[in-house]
RNA sequence: UGGCGGGUAGUUCAACGGCAGAACGCCUGACUUUGGAUCAGGAGAAUGCAGGUUCGAAUCCUGCCCCGCCAGCCA
C-alpha cells in the first residue's frame, strides 16, 4: 500500500474508493498505458437505454473524467437483425439527457469491419482459426457440458489453405445462412466454456443499418469487443459480472494480435437492479409489446425516456448512481433509494403550486361580497419556492368558494386527525384561517363544507398570535384551471417480480396508474412549460407531460407522515 | 456435475491485521405557514457456518454451506 496517496479533494484521487477506483489509480501510479485512462459505453442499438445503463454509464463517463480520461460512444452493432438507426439516435438523446456527450463523434464497432476480417485471415494463417461447416446443432452438442470435454470438429484440423478459401467464399456471400462459422482454435477441453473453439463470424444476408449490403459475415460479440477496444486505444473496458466468463477469451484473441495501442483490460462490475421493477431489454420489451405500458417512455417503466416522461431529474439519476457505488456483489437496490434522490433534488429545485386532486367545496358564508353582490377576490401572494427565497412570489386569487381536498375534511375524524372537522380551525395556505361551521350531505356523501374566515389572519398568521394544528390547500372555484392527474404506483407489486412464480408478469399491479379528470389547479398552473416539474402543495411532485398540455405525472409523492399513522393503525 | 465470482444492520455500501461505521428506511423529540423541508437523538450486526494462524481476524489459511454467472451462429 502507497502511503504517499493522492491528494483527498483531488477528482479521482480522495473520495469515492472502490474496487474499480484501487485498480485505475494504481496502474495511472504505475505508468500503464502512460497514465492514460480511456473508456467505452458500449450498447447494442437494439433497444432504449434504461436505468441499470445508468449506472454503467456514470461509470464510463465519470471514471474517465476523475481520471483526466474520456469515454467514447461506440455502439456494439455486430448483429444486424435486431439494430437500427431509430436506436441509434435514441441513445445519443438518452445520453444526453443524463448529461453525458462523448468527447469523439459516436464510433461503432461496425467501422472495424475491416480490421476485424484481416485479423481473422491472420489467425486462419497462423492455424488458430478454421471454418467449421457443422451446423449450430451439432457444434453446440460437441461443446460438450460442465464437468463434460467437448468433442473437437472435424474440420478443426483441416488445411490452412482450405479455411482461407472458405471463408473467402463466405465473405463473398457465396455460401447460405448458418452453412458455416469461422472458429477460433483453442481447447475444447477448456473449464472455461467460451475457450472451447469459440465462433467469430457467422454468415447473416441481412442488411445492417449503417454498412447495409456490404458485409454477409458478421463478427460476434467476443471477436469484436477487445479489438474494437484495443483499436480504439480503451484502457479499461469495463462491463457487467455476466461477461467475467468471457474475460479468458477476451484475453485470449488480444494476445493474438498486433496492438496499435495499450492492451485494453476488461474489469467487471455487478449491473443495477432495482425492486418492483425489471430492468432487461428483453423483459421491457414485452411489456411493450403486450401494451401493459403505453409504450417505451410510459412513466412507469425504468427506461430513461420513462423516468423523463415521469419527471425524474437527470441530477438526480446521476447522484443516485454516484451514491450506490460499485461492487461485484449482486444487488438489488430498494426503489425507494432512488426516490429520495429524486425528492432531494425537487425539494431543491421545484415550485410549488396547489393543486386539488379530488375536489371538495368549501364555502365561506362570512365572506364579503362587493356592491353588485358578487363576492369579492382577494389576491394572496405566496412564494415559488420556500427553499429558495431567489425565485420570487406569485400571486394566488382567492374568493369566497374554494376547492379543497376532499380528504382534508372529516365529520369523524379518527385521533390525531388535524385538518378539518366540525369546529376547527385550519389555515388555507398563504391565505387565512378558516372554522370549521357544518356541512352538506348528499346521498350519505359530504358535498360541501360551511366555514367561517378571520380577515385579520390575511396572508396566513393570527395577529393574536393562536396557532393551528394544519394548513390545507385551495383553488378559487371561479379561477380554477381545469388538470388531468396521473398518479402512478408500482408497476409490480413484488419487491423482485417474478420471484415467486419465474414470470414477472404474474406480479404485475393492476392498480399501477390512476387518472384523475377531475382536477383543479390554481391559474397559475395554465402557464406551466412542457416537460416542467411542479410540487403540489403537500401532495409531491409532478411533470408536465412534454406532448399533452394539462396532463400531470406524479413523479413522486411528498414524505407522507399520516399516511404512515394510518398503515401503523392497519 | 467442472470453472469463475460473491456472502458485513431491514436494504445498499465502508472498514484493505488494530474500538464494526455511513446512507436510505424505521422509532423519539425539536422546529415549521406543506403531517413537506430542516435539526437533534435512538433502536438495529456475534461480519454465511466450523476450525486454524496471530497479542489481536470481517480482513490471512483450511473445509463446508448458500447465492449468481458460464454449455447462442445474442450482447
Amino acid at each position: 500500500m502507497s502511503d504517499a496517496g493522492p491528494d483527498p479533494g483531488e477528482p479521482g484521487a480522495g473520495g469515492a474508493r472502490d474496487f474499480l477506483r484501487d485498480e485505475i489509480r494504481r496502474d495511472v501510479e504505475s505508468g500503464l498505458d502512460g497514465g492514460r485512462v480511456q473508456t467505452r459505453f458500449p450498447p447494442e442499438p437494439n433497444g432504449y437505454l434504461h436505468i441499470g445503463h445508468a449506472k454503467a454509464i456514470c461509470l464510463d463517463f465519470g471514471l474517465a473524467e476523475e481520471f483526466g480520461g474520456s469515454c467514447n460512444l461506440r455502439f456494439d452493432d455486430t448483429n444486424p437483425d435486431a439494430e437500427d438507426t431509430e436506436y441509434v439516435e435514441a441513445i445519443i438523446e438518452d445520453l444526453a439527457w443524463l448529461g453525458f456527450t462523448s468527447a469523439r463523434p459516436p464510433l461503432f464497432a461496425s467501422d472495424y469491419f475491416g480490421q476485424l476480417a484481416e485479423w481473422a485471415e491472420s489467425l486462419i494463417e497462423r492455424g488458430l482459426a478454421y471454418v467449421d461447416e457443422q451446423d449450430g446443432e451439432t457444434i453446440s452438442a460437441q461443446r460438450g457440458g460442465f464437468g463434460r470435454p467437448g468433442i473437437e470438429s472435424p474440420h478443426r484440423d483441416r488445411p490452412v489453405g482450405e479455411s482461407l478459401e472458405l471463408f473467402g467464399r463466405m465473405r463473398r456471400g457465396e455460401l447460405a445462412d448458418g452453412s458455416c462459422v469461422l472458429r477460433a482454435r483453442i481447447d475444447m477441453q477448456s473449464d472455461v466454456m467460451q475457450l472451447r473453439d469459440p465462433v467469430m463470424y457467422r454468415i447473416r444476408h441481412a442488411t445492417h443499418h449503417r454498412t447495409g449490403d456490404e458485409w454477409v459475415v458478421y463478427p460476434t460479440y467476443d471477436w469484436a469487443h477487445g479489438q474494437s477496444d484495443a483499436i480504439e486505444g480503451v484502457t479499461h473496458s469495463l462491463c457487467t459480472l455476466e461477461f467475467d466468463s468471457h474475460r479468458p477469451l477476451y484475453d485470449w484473441f488480444l494476445d493474438q494480435l498486433p496492438l496499435p495501442h495499450g492492451r485494453p483490460r476488461q474489469r467487471e462490475f455487478a449491473r443495477l437492479e432495482l425492486t418492483h421493477t425489471v430492468t432487461s431489454k428483453r423483459r421491457l420489451a414485452t411489456l411493450v409489446a403486450d401494451g401493459v405500458v403505453d409504450g417505451w417512455d410510459d412513466p412507469r417503466l425504468p427506461t430513461l425516456r420513462g423516468l423523463r416522461r415521469r419527471g425524474y431529474p437527470p441530477a438526480a439519476i446521476r447522484e443516485f448512481c454516484d451514491f450506490i457505488g460499485v461492487a461485484r456483489t449482486n444487488s438489488r437496490h430498494e426503489i425507494e433509494l432512488l426516490e429520495s434522490f429524486v425528492r432531494r433534488e425537487l425539494n431543491a429545485t421545484a415550485q410549488r403550486r396547489m393543486v386539488v386532486l379530488r375536489p371538495l367545496l368549501l364555502t365561506i358564508t362570512n365572506w364579503p361580497v362587493d356592491d353588485e353582490g358578487s363576492p369579492l377576490v382577494v389576491d394572496v401572494e405566496v412564494p415559488n419556492n420556500p427553499e429558495d427565497p431567489g425565485d420570487g412570489t406569485r400571486s394566488v386569487p382567492c374568493s369566497g368558494r374554494l376547492w379543497i381536498e376532499a380528504e382534508d375534511f372529516m365529520a369523524e375524524p379518527p385521533p390525531r386527525y388535524h385538518r378539518l372537522t366540525p369546529g376547527r380551525e385550519v389555515r388555507l395556505r398563504g391565505a387565512f384561517y378558516v372554522t370549521c361551521t357544518g356541512f352538506r350531505e348528499e346521498a350519505g356523501r359530504v358535498v360541501e363544507v360551511e366555514c367561517t374566515y378571520d380577515p385579520a389572519t390575511r396572508g396566513g398568521s393570527a395577529p393574536d398570535g393562536r396557532k393551528v394544528k394544519s394548513t390545507i390547500h385551495w383553488v378559487s372555484v371561479e379561477h380554477a384551471v381545469p388538470v388531468q392527474v396521473a398518479l402512478y404506483e408500482r408497476l409490480f407489486s413484488a419487491e423482485v417480480p417474478g420471484e415467486a412464480t419465474g414470470d414477472p408478469l404474474d406480479d404485475l399491479n393492476p392498480d399501477s396508474r390512476e387518472l384523475l379528470d377531475h382536477c383543479r389547479a390554481e391559474p397559475e398552473v395554465a402557464a406551466t412549460e412542457p416537460g416542467q416539474v411542479l410540487q403540489f402543495e403537500r401532495l409531491g411532485y409532478f411533470a408536465h407531460d412534454p406532448r399533452i398540455p394539462g396532463l400531470f405525472h406524479r413523479t413522486v409523492g411528498l414524505r407522507d407522515e399520516w399516511a404512515n399513522i394510518q398503515k401503523r393503525r392497519g
